[in-house]
Parts: C-alpha cells; sequence; structure tokens
DNA sequence: ATAAAAATTTAGATTTGGCTAAAATTATTT
DNA sequence: AAATAATTTTAGCCAAATCTAAATTTTTAT
C-alpha cells in the first residue's frame, strides 16, 4: 500500500500519542500537527477505512497492527535518515529532525535498505532513539527518565525527551549530550529541580522540565 | 522562493527540452511530462506569474533566466543524488533516476551544500552528465562517458567522475590523466570491461565502474 | 484564400488536504 | 437532572493540480 506525505505524518503522529496515552483524541492530534480538529477528522475516516485505525466516533481511536508497523516503517526511515547526516554528513544533531521530516516521506524501499547497510544497521540515531530493523523490531533500552533516578546513582544520558531547538540548545549550553555521565546528588522538593553532577566536575542544579526530557540508563 | 514539486518538474522539464528546441510548446511538453496539454497550460500561467516563464499564449515560451536557475538548482540537487547513490549506496547506475526524481524535491539548502562536499564535489554524475556547482555553473563540453565511445576512435580524456582518492590512486597507478590520448580496441559483453590502449603502449583492460569514471573527447 | 486539421486555451468537474462555522455528542457543574 | 462547557463531527468552502469536453487560435492544404 502507498501513503501520502499527510497520511504518513498523521500515523507517525498518533503512533508517537498513543505511547504514552494509549487511547489518542482528536484534540489532542490536532495540537501535535498544528492543525484544526475537523482536519483531523476527515483524516481519521480516511485511515480507517484504509484499516490503519481502529476508530468509533466521538471515542478516540488508535492505531490497528496495520497501522503500527507502517508507523515503524516510517520511524525507521527517520531516524536512519538523521543518522546519515550527523554521523556522515557532518550535520549537529540539533539541526537533522526538519530534514529527515522530509527525506523520510521518500518512498523507495532499496533505498532505505541499502543506507541501512552503508551505515552499518545503526541501533539508535543521534537522539539515543532506537532505530526499528526491517521487521519494526528495535532494541528497548533500560532507559529512565531523569526525575526517576536514584539518588547517587551513576547513570548515563541515552535520549532526549523532544528534538526541539530549545531544549537542545540548553543542553549544549550545559554540555549535556548523549553518552554523558552524571549522578543526582540532590533533589529539591520546593520546586522538584535537581542538582546533578557530571563526572569530576562541579554539580549544578536543573530544572524539573528539564530533567523530564532526559532519559538515562543507570549503569 | 519556494516551489513545488510539480512546478519544479516542470521547470525541469521544459529547461531540458529547451536545450534542443529553443521554444517549447505545449504539446511536447505534455508528452514528456505525461499529462495532459490542459494541465499544462494551467500550469504555464502560474510560472508566468512567478516569473519563471516567457509565456505568450498560443506562441510556445521558455525559462526567464530566473527560472533557469532554478532549474539548475534542480538538476544540481537530481545528479548529486545520483552520484550519492551509485557511489557510496552501490546502486546500479541504472537503477538510481526514479529515486533520485523524488530526492531532488527535498528543500533543504544546506543538505544539499554538505552532501557535495561528502562527496568531493563531483563534477559528473553516474551518467556522465555534469553537475551545475551551486552557482549554476557547469563544465559543459562534447565529452562523452569512456563506456561510450566508439571502437578504435581516437580520444582524449578530458574529466574523470570524482575526485575520491580511490579513483585517483588507480588512475595514476594505470598512468592515465587527463589529456592522455587513447582509443577502445575491444569490448566484452560478459563484464562490460573494456580494453583500451594508450598511444603506443600495450593495450590493458579496465573495469565497467572505472571506465564509467572517466570522460573523453573524440579527437 | 478559405476550409480542414492541429494545437492551444478555457470552462467546468474532481480529488486531496486544509479551513470556518454550525450542529451534535459527551463531559462537567451546579 | 438540567444546564453549561468542552469536544468532536458535519457541512460547505477554498486552493492546487489534475482531467474531459468545448471553444478558440494557428497552421496546413487544397
Amino acid at each position: 500500500m502507498n501513503f501520502t506525505a499527510s497520511e504518513e505524518n498523521y500515523i507517525k503522529a498518533i503512533y508517537h500519542l498513543q505511547q504514552s496515552a494509549g487511547l489518542v483524541t482528536t484534540n489532542e492530534l490536532a495540537a501535535q500537527l498544528k492543525t484544526k480538529a475537523a482536519s483531523v477528522t476527515d483524516m481519521l475516516k480516511k485511515l480507517k477505512l484504509k484499516d490503519l485505525l481502529l476508530y468509533e466516533k466521538y471515542q478516540g481511536f488508535q492505531l490497528s497492527s496495520k497501522g503500527k508497523k507502517v508507523a515503524l516503517g516510517i520511524i525507521r526511515k527517520h531516524r536512519l535518515w538523521e543518522y546519515f547526516l550527523v554521523n556522515n554528513l557532518q550535520f549537529g544533531w540539533d539541526e537533522v529532525h526538519e530534514i529527515a521530516e522530509d527525506l523520510e516521506h521518500i518512498k523507495s524501499k532499496l533505498l532505505i535498505e541499502k543506507l541501512d547497510a552503508y551505515l552499518n544497521f545503526p541501533k539508535f540515531d543521534p537522539h539515543g532513539d532506537p532505530i526499528p530493523d526491517v521487521n519494526g523490531k528495535m532494541e528497548l533500552s533500560k532507559q529512565i527518565n531523569l526525575i526517576d533516578l536514584e539518588l547517587h546513582l551513576a547513570a548515563e544520558v541515552s535520549a532526549v525527551g523532544s528534538q526541539s531547538s530549545g531544549l537542545l540548545e540548553l543542553l549544549s549550553h550545559k554540555n549535556i549530550g548523549i553518552g554523558t555521565r552524571l549522578q543526582i546528588v540532590k533533589k529539591f522538593t520546593f520546586d522538584h529541580s535537581i542538582e546533578i553532577k557530571i563526572e569530576d566536575t562541579a554539580p549544578f542544579s536543573i530544572s524539573q522540565q528539564l530533567a523530564q526530557s532526559l532519559f538515562v540508563k543507570p549503569l
């Protein structure tokens, strides 16, 4: 089956939303895609007709197993291209999301398999997110949200919660990236900020919001 | 200015047609794009409005200088991607056109400049067509791919397909450089290798891949 | 030079994906 | 349990890019 770029964007957005929420709602999706609820409803009908979506009107929705498979294919393409852009073309990891949004809609199956081989079958993209293989399987790492990391337990940054340029700018300013080793030295209840220490540098504190955008693997 | 994929396809097709014909006609273009004359007329009006086209109805048309600049930008992207697909991803040179048709519409300027650098600023694509540089300049000559040179016809090496060190190493080992005079003494269908003779030295054979990286001017 | 043929353009319809505004449904409050 | 609020859907419209059929202009041939 063949899908338009717009359909693919809906499928991908639904996939990401249902990861946390289970059932997805029309307004949520409209906000995510920066479009209007009425437009979403239209597309939902189309996706249901193509058996990509389990949907009863007014009742919320989620991807069918066919829909999930399509979503994983798009995510695979997106993350492989991001890997290529950063590792081969020397883009910064904060510059590649937009471009990969376009590249992910290029249709050729062979292209992606050859790209994957050329890159040596990478398992994680530059943001630490796992890359699905040809069958949609991916390594689900034991990463947890930084806010939930136990006090004084050493861990390694493995992923960021979004690709927003604001977040990436802040991280590079604070010298935090994928692979950075750190531990929490104090948690403050007042504003839920936490104080972290990166290897042997001086501890500094980060906001709850930032901590929630960081994922780590305990070492 | 930003253009749709469809507009870009029209611009590119007009560019190629006017290379041979000068003025282009509606039916010609419709045939080229596998669409109907009425659709072409609609698009011509749009392109004229955007100052990409010199067009008076019923009188034929051609690209404005602005239109030509846009065309060269698209051709640049197309040929760079073809080069990447063949030289890096190991596609056959006969498999890449379709995919490049899609990739050429990816918008990022930075992407193309980084790709160009990554590929070592190639001057010719895998089919021997010149790749325009950032300013739209390209090597225009009667050179042809060595693989297409007529048997026993004397010719002079005029360009190599890329600056890759592997290619240059091989060429210097075989004593082939710009200006080298040679002729083909035999073509083998089995592996598409060819046997060449440089001036008065003994003939030797070179691979299809190497022959495709060499461009010659018949003397 | 005029009629027929060919090429081109216009007019009106269709599809896709979006919009606004109004209607319908579900959820929340009093 | 109504009334109000929020959410979702429907209805009707718009723009881009295509199409068919009809009208117009240009070219060709008698």
